[in-house]
DNA sequence: GATGAATGAGGATTCATTCAT
DNA sequence: GATGAATGAATCCTCATTCAT
């Protein structure tokens, strides 16, 4: 008895999935383009002729990657009662979890950028992304500086875009070579968002604070100032 | 009459560089894998042949671009006898004016540290220097730390390996397309280290500050902190 | 559906000699360098890029050629009761016939030995064999002295590299264009060899020669024919 | 003062012996095919540049070579009133002695009859010298065996094409490799020709026979013998 | 549906040859 | 005359893609 087309059809969806993250795996091991069709097609444990029906070409295998990944904005950015500060929170640790695992879909797609291997269509789709990403963490940080709960030294905007250049540099690594340090936790990645504010003995401030540095008053220096009253 | 050897070396010496200078460019725009030989002969006004004197392969420019690379590490981590903040606020202004050239050897560097194109020993190589540069790291934000210019909520070992990956994220672009974002300025980067000094009448702690919430100590909490009423 | 595994290797084995075979007819046509990788695959009736699935290069077929043939000497050398003069005569007849065709393996080797164009570990590969060649021959020369098959006027050792240096000029032709005399035939190379018993009085001769093992008398034998008067 | 128009054509003339010479001996070492023209360059002490004002191209200069060794037949062939055996041991003794010495331009000829790297022009002058070297060497063997000097068992063409593949087999050799054995003697090559009267009984022997030559007995002598009357 | 044999465009590399100096 | 910088045709080899079975 043949399978029922509903079958076939389930199959064929369960196959693309297998694909996909295989592609993202062997991507993410070898880089992208020492990648050979037959090493995803190996790795899916099906022959690269097969691979053919699922996708028209290497091309589209990375683009569909892409395309998942960026369609994902929206969980990652998901409305949610808490404060801004605690979901900007959980981004960062979902981020940083992710950027440890060897089949981090970010991290291909930042070999991609980095390679112009992607197509014209697939680079504009990833640019739009990661200026719908700036944006929605620029209002979420911009919310958290309402809450008080980042200082407002820093505009939104600036902030936004170190946090997401901090978290886009935890996907570069050496395929099959560990890193000589270990990733930076959340907790230190929100160092760039939220000040911890000193113990109370700082209240009796350090002897050099008196005569503070000249050079730690520079240009460059965040003068102190003021938080809500 | 055949040139002076002089004259011969003084020309091989400027077209290696010229070479070098070309070839980060092209791999720059391109990346690694996608650029051809011909690309970096033809940027740099010669012939494919004509290449192959001065390296030998397209492995060994990139090798070379790695290594000269590398052994800058002694000017950018230069001694020097202004504070170790100073030296740190400085080394990441550069890092940051660096990674905003369209000719940045280290956005070569981290492509070839994704792709997986480069040889064995260059990533032997690189894994070596990145430990190297976060050893120094540690050690002047540890030497800061003792000044009194970072805070010790976070060890010398994490905030070097975020300084770090902001940094090299911060190399991750499209060739030819412009990121939706602008980069984080030096000062915004520092603050992962230094945490602007409450005012010296937070002294006089808010109410909250007086039960600190034990959550703060612990390593990676971003506790729910009592919100202004 | 697939072919089977069984007719895939079937396959396979069937081009692979092919393949080889294919190769020393180029190879012996055009010489080692000057044939290009397709040549061979359009002798052979396939595409360039398929040769490589049976070869991992051109060095690589050469090799398998060299090894095969090396590999032949004791099918060549073979033991037999025959006495040893008549394995000799056996022998040189055989390479005197392969050395007529135009597909001569050892023509293939001849011209790598010379142009210089195979690698060293082939190269020590085909020295060790000319070595256990000699060593060979000049065993069956001995024991074909000691039956009085060969006079002592020469040593074994020197005979036999007469031999192989005669057999092994043999190959030295130009392809597609016939040599302006012919071949030696083995009777005549097995002049090094046997002298032919001069005069009819030689009758008075040694006891072997009263009752003349057969083999001596066969075919190729010379019959000891009356010079002048 | 400028050379004299004498003077220049000397140099040029010496020139072009010396780099005639040094490309025989770079092509005998090396092979034909992976010698570069800056080698032959080198190994005369000039530029490759200027070898070109010698030599059209590397194809002339292997016509050249094989030209100039072409055009000795006559030496080689000379006429002399000794008898015809004797010429033909002088001959082989030339031969063999040249196919030891590392810059055997006969090597470079069967290099480049096998490799089927010489224009179709100059194959035709090797194939028609062979020719003309077969031609001579039946002749003085004709005539040796009116001498009685040489059997007339075999024709006269047989052993002269023989004799060429013996002496042609000797320029087999792996450049930069020893051979596993020496090179047969010229004595033992002449056993082609000359049978040595072998056993004892032979004693009972011819008329010439009873006044034995010493010299028949010494290893290598060609010694003129008596001729019958 | 599956397989892997087959193809060929594309890119690295070599080296004879030319030519400015 | 000399030199060696410069060129580019030629060839090896890889791998995405197609297709017969």
């Amino acid at each position: 008895m043949p399978r029922s087309p509903r079958d076939n059809q389930d199959i064929r969806d369960a196959r693309r999935e297998e694909l996909l993250s295989a592609a993202i795996r062997v991507f993410s091991e070898r880089g992208l383009g020492p990648s050979k069709i037959s090493d995803i097609a190996q790795a899916a444990g099906l022959s690269h002729g097969l691979l053919y029906r699922y996708f028209d070409s290497k091309d589209a295998i990375f683009t569909a990657i892409v395309e998942r990944q960026l369609s994902r904005i929206d969980e990652d950015f998901a409305a949610s009662d808490v404060p801004a500060f605690e979901r900007l929170a959980r981004l960062v640790e979902q981020c940083g979890a992710r950027s440890v695992r060897p089949d981090d879909a970010w991290r291909v797609i930042s070999q991609a950028m980095m390679t112009g291997v992607a197509s014209d269509v697939v680079r504009q789709q990833i640019s739009a992304h990661l200026g719908q990403v700036h944006a929605r963490l620029t209002a979420w940080i911009a919310e958290a500086q309402r809450d008080g709960d980042v200082d407002a030294a820093a505009t939104p905007a600036e902030l936004a875009a170190a946090l997401m250049c901090l978290v886009r540099g935890m996907t570069i690594r050496m395929p099959g070579m560990e890193l000589p340090f270990a990733m930076p936790g959340a907790e230190t990645i929100l160092r760039l968002l939220r000040h911890p504010t000193p113990t109370p003995g700082a209240a009796v401030a350090p002897a050099h604070e008196a005569s503070p540095a000249p050079s730690r008053r520079s240009p460059r220096s965040h003068a102190p100032r003021p938080r809500r009253t």
